[in-house]
DNA sequence: GCCTATTGTATATTGTCTGCCGACACACGA
DNA sequence: TCGTGTGTCGGCAGACAATATACAATAGGC
């Protein structure tokens, strides 16, 4: 399961941990059912402890998306995430695109990236 | 200047505001040139302490948006924030469209509302 | 059944971040 | 030059993040 840390990043380890794996689920890498590394194991991996990792397990868990069993490991148990408020779901998205906007990119080349990224998501019958 | 407060938003609070500033920025209801409004209206405003509002506008002023001057006021200096690779710009746009995506919302309605922010952002002749 | 390895969990500690308060410093106009 | 309006600085208390260490639950071999 390939997940990086970036130092410059302002939130937190174990979000950018969860956000991560929350992008891989998305995607399809990680289905319904799959198994996660130990925790000590991607914490190794990164180089962190493994306290961070537990509680980016149970960050997920908490959204519905982990069944974590203490002594086995953790598993995905959905593919998706329990329905939210319109008004709560664009307000990343809006902060997202106003970043790109006033990173002077024409309107096109957003269309653009976000198809590409679109198509990450949906590639295959999901 | 129309900004709010999310309790419920994991963020702290003057990078809330930073960020809504900067969507304002972005979609032009803040020009170049425009003075801010004093951190203490603004804190008032909001309900919380000036200098919360103080480190929103470092933040703006530290990504070059804004020129804040000790005695007299805040300004908005630029339109565009300097350069950032593209791979970084990307990486907050792919969270938000996954988020949207583990939501269950289909493709289409992904584009939809991304049109629909876009054109918030590109309205005038900007 | 029991041992052992593997796995997640709980507690305590340390340092950092947030937000607040009060006092200070700069700018501009009367 | 003085007063008012403006941003800034230092210190504080509380919350949060990440760590080290010890604990508890599970799975598998014997």
């Amino acid at each position: 399961m390939y997940i990086t840390i970036d130092e410059t990043d302002r939130r937190p380890v174990y979000r950018q941990v969860a956000d991560e794996i929350k992008g891989l689920i998305a995607r399809g890498e990680l289905c319904e059912g799959m198994a996660l590394p130990p925790v000590r194991q991607v914490a190794a991996d990164l180089g962190v402890n493994l306290n961070t990792i537990a509680a980016a397990y149970r960050e997920l868990q908490k959204e519905g998306l982990l069944k974590v069993r203490h002594g086995s490991g953790a598993l995905v148990t959905a593919g998706r995430v329990s329905q939210q408020n319109d008004a709560e779901l664009r307000k990343g998205l809006r902060a997202s695109l106003a970043h790109l906007a006033l990173a002077g990119l024409p309107r096109a080349e957003i269309v653009e990236i976000v198809n590409e990224e679109l198509s990450q998501l949906y590639k295959t019958g999901r």
